[in-house]
DNA sequence: TTTAGTGCAAAAGTTTTGCATGGTC
DNA sequence: GACCATGCAAAACTTTTGCACTAAA
């Protein structure tokens, strides 16, 4: 995605793109998985300088997750993982080797889900699916 | 659970069960939903006085994480939610409102989760399922 | 001008580690 | 005695907050 559509992103969904938003937005969307704010902090720090603060980072991460801009996942250990998603209902699919992760349109699960939270008194309103396995690369 | 299940379970999983071990799986197996180190620790130290080390908490989570006994999941903040599950593959329902848990045995998916991952490439090994919603007590 | 956003440094909170001590086989 | 487990305190790390300052509507 390019600056600019990252900016009318931003806007589209309410958040005021300054340019420190538009710099953690864009180094997260050149993201192929997920990153934390520290890791993201880092790469920003090498490619432009000192010039946005960490606690910006944390700020804006929050900020955007807040606005339904990105996702916050939180497979790995102590630290927050974010990731800039496609919109809508997706799951995904984590190599357990190289940990590429593949976003997952299809869905079908949708009366099962149902089917299973009625069973147990439940209303369901989302769910999500995490696959793992073994990637086509780290197979061969 | 009673204790003594608990220490053949911590046996038949190859972990020593020490007094310290037991304690911090009990308090576990006591609580409904999930529980974070911090949490456990000091529910601990209420109950029996200070008998159990924070850092004993930590490994001791670590440690029956790793050898299967316990779950750790991470839905939450920046802290590490663990909880003793069934064994065997289940998924989980949680309440919105309350944030109860419900485990869920009854699972299909295994052929659509296999099509899904050859699809792109990959060959499945796991999955899970977080189903969101509300519970029947708290839409009454 | 008025408000929202930012940087910096300090604080708060979580988790890990080093090391001496205690318990178990 | 050898080894594993523990407590305590210190250290490391992640995240949040207070406040003065800056940028934007």
């Amino acid at each position: 995605m390019s600056t600019p559509d990252l900016g009318e992103l931003l806007e589209r969904k309410g958040v005021r793109p300054t340019r420190q938003r538009l710099l953690v937005l864009s180094e997260l969307a050149a993201e192929t998985d997920d990153a934390t704010a520290q890791a993201l902090w880092q790469r920003l720090r090498g490619r432009h300088g000192g010039s946005v603060g960490l606690a910006t980072v944390y700020r804006t991460l929050a900020l955007l997750h807040d606005n339904g801009v990105i996702d916050e996942l939180s497979h790995h250990g102590s630290e927050r993982c974010y990731r800039l998603c496609a919109d809508g209902h997706h799951h995904h699919l984590t190599c357990e080797r190289c940990h590429r992760v593949v976003e997952v349109d299809e869905c079908s699960l949708g009366g099962w889900v149902d089917e299973v939270a009625r069973r147990h008194g439940f209303v369901a309103s989302d769910h999500s699916v995490e696959i793992s396995g073994v990637c086509a690369d780290c197979r061969s």
